[in-house]
DNA sequence: TTTTGAGTTGTTCGA
DNA sequence: GTCGAACAACTCAAA
């Protein structure tokens, strides 16, 4: 089928891996010779924080390791890069995973139409999810908009099997031009995990030969590694979501049940976003444009000392230093730092996501931006509005020894036990150097209460 | 069209 | 200390 000697393009973007690539098949059935290409592209570069640009690059340089250093990476816009590539090489087609992001979505067209117009070809196979966002229709064919009857769906629609590809599935092709260097890290002081599918993949088989079980309820322990740490390899594409999905298939526990969902969460996330593109900066729930958020100087102090992890709350303390500290939080710890932001400090849920998406190594625009609405309250399927976490008492029931605590917040580091939750009830005093609460919690959580009154009385 | 059952993650209060 | 109920009403999904 393929003519003798042609080439086709394999563009990578968010799966940076060799296993599991339907793209590699793709285009081993278009042509018999593959040029692997990256896009440094200043749109998406820009908004990443360091330590996604970091986790990218190594990732770039496994991946570049993995086709015998023959990716090339190529700075500028795609419409431009794709196009001027594929014709230095000959190729007819280009292919990629399909991208659902309200970004990517509109770069691929405008590649798409670029192509054509040379009469070449933009390819899409697979998509970073086990089921492209956009297929799973409720019965009147119109999409879900609450979680469980979706992850019903999601199941039963099913997915492929791993596609069985490595770097050998194709012929990869020595470059036609010199490419940009991988860049150099960025200066980052957080510890990153380690990039590349085969971190990605050991990683995730000692999440499945260890703690996988009994995930149900380790997962809710910061103080405890009892979640996968899959999340940047997912975010990147060094694993496909399929991978997991086959191997917690032959698992038969609620553990890996529980998990399994967790992923209908990532898909079910990214199918709202494709539907709803402006739900990554707006209310998905527009009545809530009605709720009174605080602006201003001392609003502005309040998110400082949020972000600083000085807000005299430990528990909120230490998810926010562990955050610098390492690109990443605890995801239990991510809700009570969230509902604190929202519910507390009565601040917009967009400034907290941003924070996080400048800063988390795993930032990934829809699980980020509709986890913050979900516990705002102007989500998809949100959490009632009288559900708010009560810092001591998820510290006490989360990390019931105070480790967590006192591994991030080290002026609290000699105070033994749960007591660490609540330090200013200590005999002698708070210690040195940590704040006291800025917050009543109790006063601000009625204060809310109040505040989601608005939002109720708008609708009508 | 109408009806019915259900909806990630919590807290507080009173018995 | 433990336990169950109240906290509201609405929208969604499916029969």
């Amino acid at each position: 089928m393929a003519d003798q000697g042609q080439s086709a393009v394999v563009w990578f973007r968010r799966d940076l891996r060799v296993s599991d690539q339907p793209t590699f098949l793709a285009a081993a059935d278009a042509a018999d010779r593959a040029l692997g290409l990256f896009v440094l592209d200043p749109v998406l570069l820009k908004p990443s924080g360091g330590a996604r640009l970091t986790f990218l690059y190594g990732a770039l340089r496994a991946l570049d390791e993995a086709l015998g250093g023959r990716l090339l990476v190529v700075r500028g816009d795609p419409a431009e890069v794709v196009p001027r590539i594929a014709k230095a090489v000959d190729a007819q087609t280009v292919h990629v995973a399909a991208d659902f992001g309200p970004y990517g979505a509109r770069r691929d067209e405008a590649v798409e139409k670029a192509l054509a117009e040379a009469g070449r070809e933009l390819v899409r196979s697979g998509s970073p999810y086990a089921v492209a966002p956009g297929r799973v229709r409720k019965d009147d064919g119109d999409p879900f908009k609450v979680f469980t009857p979706f992850r019903r769906r999601w199941a039963d629609h099913g997915w492929r099997a791993p596609a069985e590809t490595d770097a050998d599935t194709l012929t990869w092709i020595d470059p036609p031009q010199k490419g940009v260097p991988i860049p150099a890290d960025e200066k980052v002081d957080a510890e990153l995990p380690e990039p590349g599918e085969k971190a990605a993949l050991r990683t995730w088989r000692e999440f499945l030969d260890g703690v996988v079980d009994d995930y149900g309820d380790a997962r809710d322990r910061p103080d405890r590694p009892g979640t996968s740490r899959m999340s940047v390899y997912l975010k990147y594409g060094c694993v496909h979501p399929r991978t997991l999905l086959a191997d917690l298939a032959a698992k038969r526990s609620t553990g890996a049940d529980t998990y399994r969902t967790e992923i209908a969460w990532r898909e079910f996330y990214a199918d709202i976003l494709h539907q709803r593109p402006d739900s990554a900066r707006k209310n998905y729930d527009r009545s809530f444009d009605a709720l009174p958020v605080e602006s201003g100087k001392a609003a502005d102090a309040a998110f400082e000392a949020w972000k600083d992890g000085r807000t005299g709350f430990p528990i909120v303390d230490a998810g926010m230093r562990q955050l610098r500290a390492e690109a990443w939080m605890h995801n239990r710890v991510r809700m009570i730092v969230a509902s604190f932001l929202v519910k507390d400090l009565h601040l917009p849920w967009w400034w907290g996501a941003r924070h996080f998406m400048t800063l988390l190594v795993d930032g990934d625009l829809a699980s980020n931006q509709h986890g913050w609405q979900w516990t705002a309250g102007s989500g998809t399927d949100a959490s009632p509005y009288f559900r708010v976490f009560n810092p001591i008492t998820q510290g006490e029931r989360f990390d019931p020894d105070g480790a967590y605590v006192r591994r991030y917040v080290p002026e609290l580091a000699d105070i033994p036990g749960k007591a660490v939750h609540q330090p200013w009830t200590l005999r002698d005093g708070i210690p040195e150097g940590y704040p006291e609460p800025i917050v009543d919690h109790k006063q601000e959580r009625l204060d809310a209460l109040a505040r989601y009154e608005k939002v109720k009385s708008a609708r009508r």
